[in-house]
DNA sequence: TCATGCCATGGAACCGGTTCCGAATTGGGA
DNA sequence: TCCCAATTCGGAACCGGTTCCATGGCATGA
C-alpha cells in the first residue's frame, strides 16, 4: 500500500532532508547549498511532486488570486478591459477569479464573500462604483483595490476623462459646421453607476456652451444601451422637422449603429444629412466606418492589473492614478470621405482546398 | 493589544464552546441543539467573523472554484459561453478561475499549473482541444472536466453538431435557388484546434452533394479570423467574372460582414445580385440584417457549468452529453425581406432632460 | 435502581505547506 | 590548536479550519 499523495514530508523523506530544506528549495531561497538543492530538485523531479495551492496559502497568508469584479460583461468595451487584466495577471502567476456583477444585490454579495472569506489578495473592479461603507471596510481590511475605468479619491486607478471625451466628439461635430447636434446616451442608472454616459453628456453640454450654444433639451435622449433602443430615440429626433438635428453624437457606437440604421430608414443619407459619431472603437464602428472616439480600452486593463501587482509586491507606495489619453477616430458617418481599404496587408495564396491567406507564425493544417 | 485575526478558536472561546461546535454551526450540521446553534450563531454575528477560505480548502481537500480554461476570449461566441458559464458557478457559490489561452504553449502551461497545484476542484474547457496526454493526467487524478464546444469520447460536453449546421446553412442557400454558393472560412489551426470552422465546411460539401452539385473549390477561401480578411478572400471570390458564386456560406458572422461590404465596394447587390450567410447569430448579424445559424451560446455555457456542478456534487455517474439545437435565422442578407421594426416595445416618455425610455425595473435617477 | 443507548459536545489529530530557532558543520583567523 | 562567525540544515510550532473519537448527560426500558 503505497501513500496516497506527495507531500513535502515524502520529499524531504526521500531525498534525506527535513521539510524546511525542501520549502526553502521550492521558494528558491539561497540558504541551501549546490548539492542538496540538486538532490532535492532531483527527488521532486523523480517524484513528480508539485506543492499543493490550498496549503501555501494558508501558511502564507495569501492567496495568489485576485479577483475581478466586472459590470455587465457582456458589454463589448467591458471584456476588452478584462481581456487585458486577465492576460497580465496570468503572466504574473496570479489567478484571475471573475465575478460577473449584474445589479446591485449582487454586487454586495460578490464583495462581502470576497472581502470576509479573504478569497483574493486583492480585488480589480471594472467599470463599477463601489459603495462607500465597502470602500472603507476595504481600506481597513488593507486588501489592495484598483478601479479601472472609474476614479475615487485616495484610490489607485485607471480612468478616462470621459467628459474630456465627450467634448472631442461634440467639438468634432461643430468644426463640421454643425450648429444643431443631438444627443443619445444611455439612462443615468443608480445602482451599478456607469456614469460614462452621463460624464459624456457633460462634455457634450460644454462643448455646445463654449461654441456658444445653448443645449436644446428637445435634442438629448437616452434609454437602454442597445442599438434597437438608439433607433428608437433617433426615430423621435428625426420627426422634428426643420428642427432636427443635423448631427447626433452618440455616447456609444452601439448606440451609433441605432442611430445609423435609423437614419437609413428614414432615407436620411450619412453625413450629408446627417452626421454621426460614436465613443468606444469598437471593431463594429470599424466595420461599419463610424467616426467615434478611441478609447485604450485593452490597455486600460493592463495598466490596471499592473498597479495590482505592484501593489502586491509591495512597490507602490501611495496611490497612483493613472489617466489614459484618448483621440477622436475620423470616418464616414461624419466626414464622408470614400472609404479605405483594409488597412492590414492580405496576401491571397492558393490553397490546398481554394484560396487562403496565411496568418503570420501561425501553423496551418493541410 | 486585542487578537490580530479572529479564527475559529475566538469564537469557540468567546461562546464558550468547543471548535468542533463552531464548525458544525458553520457546516450545517444537524448535531448541534438548538441553544447551542443560537448561542454560536449570535457569537459569529457579533465578532463578525468568517470562516477563511484557504483553511477550510486545506482540510476540505477541495477549493470550491473551477477553472475555466477559453481559446481565445475576444471572439464575441466564446465570450457569450463563458458568461454562461460564470453565471452558474458563481450561483452555486464556486469561484471561476478564468485562463486565457491564446496558443499551445499557454495552454500547457496553464493545465500543467492548473492540475498540479490542485488550484480548482474542476476544469471547463471552452472552445479548445485538450492534448490526449493531458486528458489522460486529469483522468488519473480524478479532476472533472467539461467541455464546452467540443466533444471527446466517454468525457461530459456540451456540443453543437458543427456539421449539420453548415449543411443548415448550405440549404438555406440551395432551398432559395442557388447553384454556385461559395464558402468562407478560418484557417484550419492545429494548435488550439477550433474546428468548428472546418466541419461547417465538412456540412457545406455534404448539402452540396446531396443537391447533386460537385464541389468548387474555386469557391471555397479561408483566412483569419476577421472581416478584412473576409473582405479581401470575398473580393478575389467576386472576380471570377461570371463563374463568381450567386451567395456564399461565410462561417462566422464576423465573415460575413467583412462579405456584405466588400459585395457594396464591388456594387453588389444583397441579396439578389449576392445572397450571404453567416453562423453564430452574435448581435451585429441582427443589427446587419444578416442571415445566420443560430447557435445558443449562452445555454452551452450554462448547460457545461451546470454538468461541473453536477459533477462535483457526485450527482452524476457516467459521462453525460449534451447536444444543442441550431436553427436557421432567416434575414435580409438572403431573403431581401423588408426589414423588420425593432421587436423590443419601446415607449418612450418626457424625461428631466431630454427624451427618455425607462428599462424595466431599474432604478432610474433624475 | 441500574444498564443501555443516543445525543450533544470538547478537543486532539490532521490537512500540507512556511517559518523560525537552535544545532551542526565548515572555514578562517589568532 | 582553539575559537568564533558564517553557512546550512532539521524539525517543531504554526496557519485556521475539519473530522473523528471519547466523554458526559439524559432519557428510556427492564
Amino acid at each position: 500500500m503505497r501513500k496516497r499523495t506527495i507531500s513535502i514530508a515524502t520529499v524531504a523523506a526521500e531525498a534525506g532532508v527535513g521539510v524546511g530544506t525542501v520549502s526553502r528549495v521550492l521558494n528558491g531561497s539561497d540558504q541551501v547549498s549546490e548539492a542538496t538543492l540538486k538532490r532535492v530538485l532531483g527527488t521532486i523531479e523523480r517524484l513528480d511532486y508539485r506543492p499543493l495551492r490550498s496549503a501555501s496559502s494558508l501558511s502564507k497568508g495569501r492567496t495568489d488570486a485576485v479577483g475581478i469584479l466586472v459590470s455587465v460583461i457582456t458589454r463589448p468595451s467591458v471584456m476588452a478591459r478584462l481581456v487585458g487584466v486577465i492576460d497580465v495577471l496570468s503572466d504574473a502567476g496570479l489567478d484571475a477569479v471573475v465575478f460577473n456583477v449584474e445589479n446591485r444585490a449582487q454586487l454586495e454579495r460578490h464583495l462581502s464573500s470576497i472581502i470576509d472569506q479573504r478569497r483574493v489578495d486583492g480585488i480589480i473592479a471594472i467599470s463599477l462604483r463601489i459603495p462607500k461603507e465597502r470602500i472603507t471596510r476595504i481600506r481597513k481590511l488593507a486588501i489592495p483595490l484598483v478601479l479601472v475605468d472609474n476614479s475615487l479619491p485616495n484610490l489607485p486607478c485607471v480612468y478616462i476623462d470621459d467628459v474630456a471625451g465627450g467634448k472631442m466628439a461634440t467639438e468634432h461635430l461643430l468644426s463640421l459646421g454643425h450648429r444643431r447636434i443631438g444627443f443619445i446616451g444611455d439612462n443615468a442608472r443608480s445602482d451599478l453607476g456607469m456614469s460614462a454616459s452621463e460624464n459624456r453628456y457633460a462634455g457634450y453640454l460644454m462643448a455646445l456652451e463654449a461654441a456658444g450654444i445653448g443645449p436644446d433639451f428637445d435634442l438629448v435622449a437616452r434609454g437602454p444601451h442597445s442599438s434597437e433602443a438608439a433607433a428608437v430615440l433617433a426615430s423621435a429626433l428625426f420627426e422634428l422637422g426643420k428642427r432636427r438635428p443635423t448631427a447626433i453624437f452618440a455616447s456609444s457606437d452601439t448606440l451609433a449603429v441605432g442611430v445609423i440604421k435609423e437614419a437609413q430608414q428614414h432615407r436620411l443619407k450619412i453625413p450629408d444629412d446627417l452626421a454621426v459619431i460614436g465613443y468606444d472603437n469598437l471593431e463594429v464602428s470599424s466595420i461599419l466606418d463610424i467616426s467615434t472616439v478611441n478609447q485604450p480600452l485593452l490597455e486600460s486593463g493592463t495598466k490596471g492589473a499592473s498597479m495590482m501587482v505592484s501593489l502586491l509586491n509591495g512597490e507602490i507606495a501611495k496611490p497612483h492614478r493613472e489617466e489614459l489619453v484618448l483621440d477622436v477616430v475620423p470616418r464616414g458617418s461624419s466626414l464622408g470621405i470614400q472609404r479605405n481599404s483594409p488597412t492590414k496587408l492580405y496576401g491571397v495564396v492558393e490553397g490546398p482546398q481554394g484560396l487562403q491567406i496565411l496568418q503570420g507564425g501561425e501553423e496551418l493544417v493541410s
